[in-house]
RNA sequence: GGUCCGGUAGCUCAGUUGGAUAGAGCAUCAGCCUUCUAAGCUGAGGGUCAUUGGUUCGAAUCCAAUCCGGAUCACCA
C-alpha cells in the first residue's frame, strides 16, 4: 500500500476513535509537503473543521497525536501550520522501504489480474513510408502496452495495416506507367520509400493530367474523374475487387516490398505486434451484423436501401453504416472488427491508439458497439493524441515538409554518435557496443520527446530541441543510470541489512520519491499515459544528480551511511530502468 | 453553425479527488571538474495561469460567458 493510502486509512481510523464518525477518503486531502514546511505528508484540515467543529489547532493537535500514538512505527513527528496538519514520516519507515525492495527489479509491478486488453497502434497504410506521426502513435502504443503490462493485465499488441483501396491502387498504376520495372534492388531503396515515391509521383502527373483538361476547356470535378490516371486507377480497383490475378499478383509484389521496408523500420524503432489484421481480410466484416441488427431494430433502412443508426438520443447525428448498394463503409468493418477481436480472443478491454481527428468516428464506433450488445463495449478506449506539428506549422506532403520515420531515426543515432564521440569516455568500447550504444541513446532521445508531453495534446516537434541531450531529456536520465552502474560496479555490494541510521536531506529525498513509483505506474495505466513516467522518472533521476555532487558513496561517512547509499543508488538504478522500459527506452551501463 | 480538445515564463512543457509563496527543461546571466562519469550540480532574472464574472475559508484546477487556436460534423479511409 502506498504511503498516501496508509496515510488516509490511519487518518480515518484516527478521526473514528477521536470522535465516533465514519469519515472517507473523500472528506479530506492528503498531499507530499511542500518544501519550504517540516515535514514529507500533509492532511489538510479545513474540510474537517464543519464536521467536527473544531478549529483547525485543535482538530490538528488532537488528531496528530492520535496518529502518532496509534502508528508509532509509521510518524514519528507532526507541525500544525494554519489547516495543514504536517507529519514526518519516521525514518525507520524509510529505512525498512529501502531494505525490502531495494534490489527487486519487479518493484512497482503488479501480479497478472487475469484480464485481457488488445492495443491496436501503428495501423499504417502501404502506400507511403511511415513519418514523425506515427512514431507518436508506435510509441504511445508500445509504451501503453507495457503500462499495462505492469498493471497485470495480458496484452495483446494488435495492428491494421491498411493495404487495399484507391490509394494503394495509386501507387500500383504510377509504379506501371513510369517505373520500368524498378525494384527495391535495382534502386536501391526501402521497399516502403520506392513504393511511396511512386504514390508522389501519381499525384504529381495526375495533377498535371487534371490541369490540362481544365486548360482545354473542361470543368474541374469533370477533369479530376475523367484524368486517364484516375480512370485507371477506378478500373484497377474494380479489378482487384473482382480478383483479377494480375493485379494481385502487382498488389503482393508491392506490398511485399513495402512490409520488408516497415520490418526495418519497426525493428529499429522497437515495434512489434502479436496480431496482425490486413484491411483487405477485414474490409467486408461488419456486414452480417448490421444485417441481423436490422432486425432487431438497432439499425434502420431507408427509403433508397441505405442502413443507418440513430445516434441523435446520444447527442451525434444518424450515422451510415451500409449505402444503398448494400456495400459497407469505413466504420461497418470496424465494427465486424471489433467483434472479431472479441470472438478470437475474449479480450475484457480494447484500446485504439490513434489521432485526435478520428474521435467522433471512435465515439461512433463506440456507441455502436454497446447497442449491439458487444461484451466489452463499455471497455473499449481510444487513446486519442495530438497531431505533431513542426515549428513552422502543419507537415504538410504537398510542400515535402513531412518528417520521414527512417531519416530522422538516422539523424538521431547519428548525434548520439557525435556527442558520444565527443564525450570521449567509450574509447574501449568495441564496434559492436559502439552501434549498440549510439542506438540506445539515439532511439531514447526520440522516444523521450515524444512521450513525455500528454498524449492528448497536440505537440510541437522542434528538430534542434529533439536532439538535445541536456536537461529533461532521455539521454539525461540514461547518463544518471550509467553514473549509479560506475559506482555500483566498483563496490561490493554487501548482503541486505537492516539499517538503523539518520537520514539526510538528499538521501531522504530519493527514498520518498521511490515510494512513489508504484502509484505513478498505477496512475499511467488509468490515464493511458506514458507522459507520467516520463515526468516521474526525470524527477527522481533530478534528486540523485543533486545527491551525487553532495555526498559520496564511496567515501561515506560510515560503514552504515555507505550500505544505505549503496541500497539508495541500486534502487535508484533499477526503478530508473524499470520506468524507461515502460517508455520502450533501453539504458547503457556505460556511457 | 453544432460537438470535442487546447490556451500556464521568451520557447517547449509539468501542475485533478480545489490547498500553503504556480514548477521543470531550453535560452540568458553568475558560479562549481585534483574527489564515485561536468550528457552533471548550485544560484539569479523571467508569470495578469487567454479575458470577465461566479461558487468558497481557499481557484491554474470547478461553473458560466467571451476571445484565440485546432479537430470533427462524407454514401473518403
Amino acid at each position: 500500500m502506498s504511503i498516501t493510502n496508509s496515510l488516509q486509512k490511519a487518518t480515518r481510523e484516527s478521526l473514528a476513535i477521536l470522535y465516533g464518525k465514519e469519515f472517507s477518503d473523500n472528506d479530506f486531502q492528503v498531499n507530499v509537503t511542500r518544501p519550504d514546511f517540516e515535514g514529507d505528508y500533509t492532511v489538510v484540515l479545513f474540510s474537517l473543521l464543519k464536521k467536527t467543529g473544531l478549529t483547525p489547532d485543535k482538530l490538528g493537535n488532537d488528531l496528530g497525536k492520535e496518529l502518532l500514538r496509534s502508528h508509532s512505527h509509521l510518524f514519528s513527528s507532526f507541525n500544525i501550520i494554519k489547516g495543514f496538519l504536517n507529519l514526518e514520516i519516521s525514518e525507520s519507515y524509510w529505512l525498512e522501504l529501502l531494505y525490502l525492495n531495494h534490489n527487486d527489479i519487479c518493484y512497482g509491478k503488479q501480479p497478472l489480474n487475469g484480464k485481457k486488453v488488445m492495443v491496436e497502434y501503428s495501423s499504417p497504410n502501404t502506400n507511403k513510408p511511415l513519418h514523425l506521426g506515427h512514431l507518436r502513435n508506435n510509441f504511445l502504443g508500445w509504451s501503453v502496452a507495457e503500462i499495462l503490462k505492469a498493471n497485470g493485465y495480458e496484452v495483446l499488441k494488435s495492428c491494421i495495416i491498411n493495404d487495399r483501396g484507391i490509394h494503394i491502387c495509386k501507387s500500383m498504376i504510377a509504379w506501371q506507367e513510369y517505373a520500368n520495372g524498378e525494384t527495391p534492388e535495382s534502386s536501391e531503396k526501402k521497399g516502403d520509400h520506392l513504393v511511396g515515391d511512386y504514390y508522389v509521383k501519381f499525384n504529381d502527373e495526375y495533377k498535371k493530367q487534371v490541369k490540362e483538361l481544365v486548360n482545354s476547356g473542361v470543368k474541374e470535378e469533370v477533369a479530376e474523374k475523367d484524368a486517364p490516371l484516375m480512370r485507371s486507377t477506378q478500373l484497377m480497383l474494380q479489378q482487384w475487387e473482382a480478383g483479377k490475378p494480375e493485379v494481385l499478383e502487382l498488389w503482393n509484389k508491392m506490398n511485399g516490398w513495402v512490409y520488408e521496408g516497415f520490418d526495418i523500420t519497426y525493428k529499429k524503432i522497437g515495434s512489434d505486434f502479436d496480431v496482425k489484421y490486413f484491411e483487405s481480410n477485414t474490409y467486408l466484416l461488419g456486414k452480417d451484423i448490421v444485417e441481423q441488427e436490422l432486425a432487431k431494430g438497432t439499425f434502420f433502412k431507408k427509403e433508397d436501401g441505405s442502413v443507418w443508426i440513430d445516434l441523435s438520443r446520444d447527442g451525434l447525428d444518424e450515422k451510415l453504416v451500409l449505402r444503398k448498394d448494400g456495400t459497407s463503409v469505413y466504420i461497418t468493418q470496424d465494427i465486424g472488427l471489433a467483434k472479431q477481436k472479441y470472438e478470437e480472443y475474449k479480450i475484457d478491454q480494447s484500446i485504439y491508439v490513434i489521432g485526435d481527428e478520428q474521435n467522433y468516428h471512435m465515439k461512433v464506433l463506440k456507441l455502436i458497439c454497446q447497442k449491439i450488445g458487444l461484451p466489452y463495449a463499455n471497455d473499449i478506449h481510444h487513446l486519442s493524441y495530438g497531431m505533431v506539428e513542426l515549428p513552422t506549422g502543419k507537415m504538410k506532403s504537398r510542400e515535402g515538409t513531412v518528417v520521414d520515420a527512417d531519416e530522422l531515426v538516422e539523424e538521431m543515432i547519428a548525434t548520439a554518435k557525435h556527442h558520444t564521440e565527443a564525450s570521449g569516455k567509450v574509447k574501449d568500447f568495441s564496434e559492436e557496443e559502439l552501434t549498440d550504444l549510439f542506438e540506445t541513446i539515439g532511439m531514447g532521445a526520440m522516444k523521450f520527446y515524444l512521450l513525455r508531453v500528454d498524449p492528448k495534446k497536440k505537440m510541437i516537434f522542434n528538430p534542434e530541441e529533439s536532439i538535445e541531450f541536456h536537461g529533461f531529456t532521455g539521454p539525461f536520465i540514461q547518463y544518471t543510470y550509467a553514473r549509479i552502474k560506475s559506482i555500483v560496479r566498483k563496490e561490493t555490494i554487501p548482503p541486505a541489512e537492516r539499517l538503523n541510521t539518520s537520514l539526510l536531506k538528499p538521501e531522504k529525498d530519493i527514498i520518498i520519491s521511490l515510494e512513489q513509483f508504484p502509484s505513478v505506474i498505477l496512475q499511467a495505466a488509468k490515464e493511458l499515459n506514458p507522459s507520467a513516467i516520463a515526468n516521474y522518472v526525470f524527477g527522481l533521476a533530478q534528486l540523485f544528480n543533486t545527491f551525487y555532487t553532495v555526498l559520496s558513496v564511496a567515501n561515506a561517512e560510515s560503514a552504515e551511511k555507505k550500505i544505505l547509499r549503496l541500497q539508495l543508488a541500486v534502487m535508484t538504478a533499477n526503478v530508473l530502468k524499470s520506468g524507461m522500459q515502460l517508455l520502450g527506452i533501453k539504458m547503457p551501463e556505460r556511457m
